[in-house]
DNA sequence: TTCAACTCTGCACGCTGTACAGATAATGTA
DNA sequence: TACATTATCTGTACAGCGTGCAGAGTTGAA
């Protein structure tokens, strides 16, 4: 690939770098959750004037968009791209690795789901998707429509599990968070929500680890028994 | 219940109802987006000075919380209620009313997952749907972990839709919107994602109605495959 | 008739994204 | 070495945001 052309034009040296733009509006999100990461925080973070971020970036929504496109890129192919594994093992490493990079920035999640994720390392995801579930068995156009019943799934589950917390800052325990739920749902008047009121305990884990695994069980269940049988070692 | 103890304080006549800030917002949203029913703006809808607004509402949070519970009062509990239909065409039929009701305002959607939806339209609506699995022959706790799925499918669904959106305003005709994600998706780079290239029109039908029903129907699948045999008409 | 409660307005504050003009620094060229 | 060009950064400013405070005016109860 050709050398980028820098360094060839006048001007002053930059201060920065666009990544320590993104670093600083990260820090402020996680501290802060989704509107603390304002143009002017994150020049008083990096110890510029407002209006200079602009020379980083066009605006605002670029910022985001680098962002969403940083975090996607920290996503860890390694664990899902061995095809030695089991297909279905694959998914739930990705599936895995996804939520805990995301809810590693709770106060980012809103911005991901704020737009389109069209980015290299969106396309990236995909395709590696699209690959696993060939791996599977599944013929281009199962493989595709499965491959969006996860995304989404994915992604729904982060935004309604960020969308619970109720003040910003870093992800409390699961633990935590599911005591709690359970306290909220236990006030649930059972003449009125009888079923509700008997399911406090369950609706509580709704956003556990342990439901998350369920529900992506049931849906590979779900892909699987569509498809014409296949061997669990469809390899290459 | 008892007569909600009105007209017997002093002051001045109310010039307004909750409601009719309600419908401005509303107006707002579906014209100009999630950002256009700012306070002023529905103040200005309405014609009151903008702080006049808090004579019904405490801040603007309370605002967004009365709107999502109205769009969630909106759905139709008819269609699925019926014991009488099939247990899974009665799912569909939820998953499609809920849809068609938050697309016809996608400028509302970024509130509905902006935050908990824990009022008594949200409990009611989750009361139906354990109603309804319980029907489908699922034990509770089976029952209430489906509905998390279902719930996470439907309105992960819908943000992705919305959040592929260019511009605020109505929402397009399906075929418009595909179309335009084709033209999208034939500009992928094939030397680097081939499979995506391939799948380009299946990607780009990722918003259609079809692909909602194929998803919602293998999530089905794999929740009535999880559990133990059990009739089609479970009934009462 | 007086009083207390309530609604609404005008004004103000601190915050937001971002446009414009100007000072400064670094470069390629003469 | 001097100059012209260009990029970077700052100061200032504007419109818009949510919302708090003080006051004017309207209404029902005592």
């Amino acid at each position: 690939m050709p050398v980028p052309a820098q360094r060839t034009r006048p001007g002053p040296r930059r201060a920065l770098t666009e990544d320590q733009i993104l670093d600083a509006a990260l820090t402020l999100l996680d501290a802060g959750g989704a509107n603390a990461a304002s143009v002017r925080a994150i020049a008083a973070q990096v110890g510029v004037a407002p209006n200079a971020v602009y020379t980083y970036f066009p605006d605002k929504a670029a910022i985001v968009k680098a962002l969403v496109e940083r975090l996607l890129g920290q996503v860890d192919h390694g664990v899902f791209i061995d095809r030695d594994q089991p297909w279905r093992q694959r998914v739930e490493a990705l599936a895995l690795e996804l939520r805990e990079r995301l809810s590693a920035h709770p106060g980012a999640v809103p911005l991901l789901i704020g737009g389109p994720m069209d980015g290299p390392h969106a396309l990236a995801l995909n395709e590696r998707l699209l690959e696993l579930l060939a791996d599977a068995g599944l013929n281009p156009t199962d493989a595709a429509r499965a491959s969006y019943l996860l995304i989404v799934y994915v992604f729904g589950s982060i935004a309604l599990e960020v969308a619970d917390l109720p003040q910003p800052g870093p992800l409390p325990p699961e633990s935590e968070r599911i005591d709690t739920r359970l306290d909220a749902f236990t006030a649930t008047p059972a003449e009125h929500y009888p079923r509700t009121a008997a399911a406090a305990a369950a609706m509580a884990g709704y956003i556990s680890t342990e439901q998350y695994l369920w529900g992506l069980r049931r849906m590979l269940d779900g892909i699987t028994a569509s498809t014409t049988a296949h061997t669990e070692a469809a390899g290459v």
